[in-house]
DNA sequence: CTGAAAGCGCTAACAT
DNA sequence: ATGTTAGCGCTTTCAG
C-alpha cells in the first residue's frame, strides 16, 4: 500500500502570467485585488488560473510578506479537560482572520514551556496565545516573549506587562454567595488547586472575598482524586460545613463522590459546586453548578489582540453560572 | 499596556558572514554542517554567530528546501476525550523529528473537514495526519489528499488506498470474552455509537466475532447521555443481559450510572466494559474496566510513516486491557 | 576549501 | 493600466 503522490508540476505566477500574455505582476494585482486592473485583462487572468489550476504557494507569499499567517498557541496542558474547548474556540476564530494555530503542549513544566514558546518564535508566528502554567516561573518567559513577537496572555495571566484575556472571577464568586444565602447554607469551605495556578489563585482569593472566610480552605491538586481526598478532610475538620466551592469541575466530581459514599447527601446536606463548565458537570449525578467562562468570546478577543495593531491592552469578560442540581 | 515589541533588526547570514570575513556561503556550510570547512573558518563563523545573535530564518529556509517541517492534524473533534491525549502525544512525536503541528478541528463534519484539510495543503505542510471523521464520506477526501500530500490515517481507517495506524480491536475484544467467560457471565451485550464512526464500526464486528452474538446491540452516539439510554433500553428489552460491552467510556459510564439509579449493582448483578482509557474510566465508581490503545506508539509510527520516504504501509497495533471494578 | 551567483515564488516600488 | 525589476533569507551548484 505504497503512498501514491503524483509530484504535480508546481503552477507559478510565471506560468499564469505567460498563458495570460501579461507579466507576473498583474497577476499578482489581479489575485489580491490591489490597485485597478482592466476587467477584459483580469478575464484572461482568471481564466489561465483556472486551466492551470494555479494556488499560490503560501511559502513564498509567507517569505515577501514577513507574515506566516500563522499564530502559536501555547497551552499548559491539553489533558485537562478545560482546554480542548478553549483550543477548539482558537483554532476557529484564527481561522476566521485565515490565520492557522500550531499547538504545542507545555505539559505543566515551565522548563517545557520555554522550550516549546521559543520554537513558535523561531517559526515566525505572527503572534502567541499562552495559558502561563506557572503563576511566578512562567513570568519571565512571557515578559521576554513580549519583546520579539505580539503576545497575549488567555485565561490564566501571571504578567501585567503583557495583554491579557481573562474570565471574571468575582462575579460568579458573588452569585455562587448568593446561591449560598438564598438556600441557607450556613458555612462555606473553599477546595482549591495548586496556587501556581493563576486562575486557581484568583479563585481563591475571590472566594475569600465574596464569602468572609478564610479559613475552610483545603488546597491540592487538578484532580478527581484530590476532590476525593478534601471531601474526607472536609468532613474530619470541619463536619458542619454545608457549602463547598470547588476551583475545577474535576474536584467537585471527586468531592461529590466521596461525600455520597460517606453517606453524606447532595445537594441537601452539603451543596458542591464546580468551575469550568465542562464534561464532567453534566455527567455527574447530581449535576455540578458550575461557572461557564465565555470561551468563544474570549478566543475571539485574544486573536484580535494578538493580531492586531501593536496598541493594545487587556480584557476581563463575564462568566456565567450553569446551575445544575449540586447546589440545591 | 500597550505591548512592547523592540523590534530587532534582523541578522541574516550576509551579517555573519561580513564580520566572519567570509562568504554567505561558507556560513551557510559551516551551520548546516555540510562539506569539509577549514577549522579555523568554522570557529569565526560560530563566534560571529553568537556575537551577533543570529538565528535562521525558518522562513527562507523552507522556502528554499521545498519543505516546512510542519506536519497537519485533522482531529475529528477535539472536545472527544480520547483526542486530546493523541494529540499530545502526536506534537511530542512529530517535536521528536523536528516538526511542528498544524491542528485544525473537523467538528465531525465531513464538509468542514475537507476544508480545513485544504487549508492544510495550501500551508504546505509536509505531510497530513488524519483521523477521518466519517466512515464513507470522508473517503474521497483521504483519497484525494494522498494525491497532493504524505497522507497517514491514525485511529480511524476509511480508506485501504491510504497509509494507516489503528489498533487492533480483535484482541481487547477475545480478551473482554475471557473475562466475561472467566466470570461466568452469560449474556452479553454490546452498546455502540455511529457506525459512521470506523472505530465503532470495527468495534462492533469484533463483539459479533468474539461473543457470537449479533442482536443485543444498540447503537447511538458518543455521549454519556446515549449510555444512559441505552441502559433503560438494555434492561427493558433484555433484563438478563448480565455483560456490556461499551464503545467508549462515555457510553459505560452513562450506562453504569443509570443501571445503579434503576438499583442493579455492578458488576455483581452486571457488568459492564468501556473504551478509550480516559478520565471517566477512573473517575467512574466503579472505575471501568476499558481499553487501551498505544497512543504513544500510534503516534510514533504515524509521523515515522507520514514524513518517511514515500514507500509505506499500514500499522495495526495491540491495545492493552486496563481491568477496572465494573467487570467484576 | 571557499566565493560568486542563481533561484525558491511572490509582491511592491518604480517606470512607462 | 501594465511591465520591469529588485529582493525577502537561505542553500547550492558551479568555478576557482
Amino acid at each position: 500500500m505504497a503512498v501514491r503522490r503524483t509530484t504535480i508540476a508546481k503552477v507559478t505566477v510565471t506560468d499564469v502570467a505567460e498563458r495570460a500574455g501579461v507579466s507576473t505582476a498583474t497577476v499578482s494585482r489581479v489575485l489580491t485585488g490591489r490597485r485597478g486592473t482592466g476587467a477584459e485583462v483580469a478575464q484572461r487572468v482568471h481564466d489561465a488560473v483556472d486551466a492551470l489550476g494555479y494556488v499560490p504557494d503560501y511559502l513564498a507569499k509567507a517569505l515577501r510578506d514577513q507574515r506566516t499567517a500563522t499564530l502559536g498557541f501555547v497551552v499548559p496542558d491539553i489533558t485537562n479537560p478545560f482546554f480542548p474547548a478553549l483550543i477548539q474556540a482558537i483554532e476557529a476564530s484564527a481561522r476566521a482572520v485565515s490565520s492557522s494555530i500550531l499547538l504545542v503542549d507545555a505539559r505543566n513544566d515551565p522548563d517545557e514551556e520555554r522550550r516549546v514558546a521559543e520554537i513558535l518564535v523561531s517559526r515566525r508566528v505572527d503572534g502567541i496565545l499562552i495559558s502561563p502554567c506557572h503563576l511566578t516561573r512562567s513570568v519571565a518567559l512571557v515578559d521576554q516573549l513580549g519583546a520579539s513577537v505580539s503576545v497575549v496572555q488567555i485565561d490564566r495571566v501571571v504578567s501585567s506587562r503583557v495583554a491579557s484575556v481573562s474570565a471574571d472571577h468575582t462575579g460568579p464568586m458573588a452569585h455562587l454567595a448568593g446561591i449560598a444565602a438564598r438556600t441557607g447554607r450556613q458555612r462555606a469551605a473553599f477546595v482549591g488547586s495548586e496556587l501556581t495556578v493563576s486562575t486557581s489563585h484568583a479563585r481563591q482569593e475571590a472566594f475569600a472575598r465574596q464569602f468572609g472566610e478564610t479559613d475552610r480552605v483545603l488546597v491540592g491538586d487538578f484532580s478527581v482524586d484530590w476532590g476525593r481526598a478534601a471531601a474526607r478532610e472536609l468532613v474530619r475538620r470541619w463536619p458542619d460545613v454545608d457549602f463547598v466551592v470547588c476551583a475545577s469541575d474535576l474536584i467537585a466530581f471527586g468531592v461529590i463522590q466521596e461525600l455520597q459514599m460517606m453517606g453524606r447527601r447532595v445537594p441537601e446536606d452539603i451543596a458542591v459546586t464546580g468551575w469550568d463548565d465542562t464534561l464532567l458537570a453534566i455527567a455527574s449525578r447530581p449535576t455540578i453548578t458550575t461557572v461557564r467562562q465565555p470561551i468563544v468570546e474570549m478566543a475571539r478577543l485574544a486573536v484580535e489582540l494578538v493580531t492586531g495593531i501593536p496598541a493594545s491592552g487587556s480584557a476581563v469578560v463575564p462568566s456565567t453560572i450553569v446551575e445544575g442540581q449540586s447546589s440545591g
